[in-house]
DNA sequence: TCAATTAATATGAAATATCATATATAATCG
DNA sequence: CGATTATATATGATATTTCATATTAATTGA
């Protein structure tokens, strides 16, 4: 197999970088979603903090924060944003005052509650173009993935 | 097995989602090779388009920032400051005067042929904490779905 | 109990990103 | 050819992000 000195050069490196695949693979997808997310008007990190409230209503800034992958000064504000538009509310906790506590609001919910059936669609689709074995080792392996970076920097996380 | 009251909620959905397991492994890695990105002066996304040059050295900005990920008009500004510190040189193409071309130079060459080494390491540390047969299928993996996610946007890339 | 320390969130100021669009060049086609 | 359309990059204006640190509240331990 020869190559022409007019092809492009070969990739050595990115194409086959773990962190590149990662970050390519993780980009798309959201570039994929944002479709939805979009046209309720969202941008992807509001909807990130809306699918952690999903799971875990009430949660505090801080903690939504790791779970949302947002640092946490963005995440006030983005948070502060959110409750002017009606998403969500604030509460300090009354059990701790420094806490704030961050809760779904009726119209926060019920765009919520389209979304992540939606997220869950998009995934299946997703995976339903793997084979099947492989579309069931994904998830798994990324997780186990995950485990391993999030046991390097062992901040206990959430 | 019974579950206190007081226990935080079951996560039902983000922990398992794709598009959540993708983006918090990506952005851990990155986080973690962040440590010598930093060290250099750099930041995430100049080490990228260090990254994309290493391969593909006089690439145009165009497909630069489809490589690295990072929007156009953000990456021209991006390539201008690695110009002004003197990690490229942007050249128009004589061919097409539209296109301008980004050369490594000396200086980034140097940096870039530093971390290269150091993001291949990287990988193999956290691959080598998977037990082998997934290490082993972890990137191909990966680039299926990137295949699939890539067909459906169906922009022939790059 | 009251310093001192730690933890959670907010904020100011500067840097950066985004979006739409301007500018410049090239390609197409009547 | 000359007008029209398409492509590549740059830029202006605004919004967002970042980083360091301020503020407020809780915890610790002398």
């Amino acid at each position: 197999m020869t190559t022409s000195v007019n092809d492009p050069p070969e990739e050595q490196f990115v194409s086959d970088y773990l962190l590149y695949l990662l970050a390519a693979a993780s980009d798309g997808a959201s570039k994929q979603f944002y479709v939805e997310v979009s046209a309720r008007g969202l941008r992807v990190p509001e909807w990130r903090v809306l699918a952690c409230l999903y799971d875990r209503d009430g949660e505090m800034i801080t903690r939504l924060a790791r779970l949302s992958l947002i640092e946490q000064s963005r995440l006030t504000r983005i948070i502060m944003q959110m409750e002017q538009r009606g998403l969500v509310q604030r509460q300090s906790d009354p059990e701790d005052g420094r806490r704030v506590r961050v809760y779904l609001s009726e119209e926060g919910r019920a765009t919520t509650n389209e979304l992540v059936p939606l997220g869950r669609i998009h995934e299946e689709g997703l995976l339903a173009q793997l084979p099947k074995a492989k579309a069931k080792a994904l998830k798994p392996m990324l997780r186990e993935l995950l485990n391993i970076i999030e046991s390097a920097s062992d901040v206990p996380q959430n």
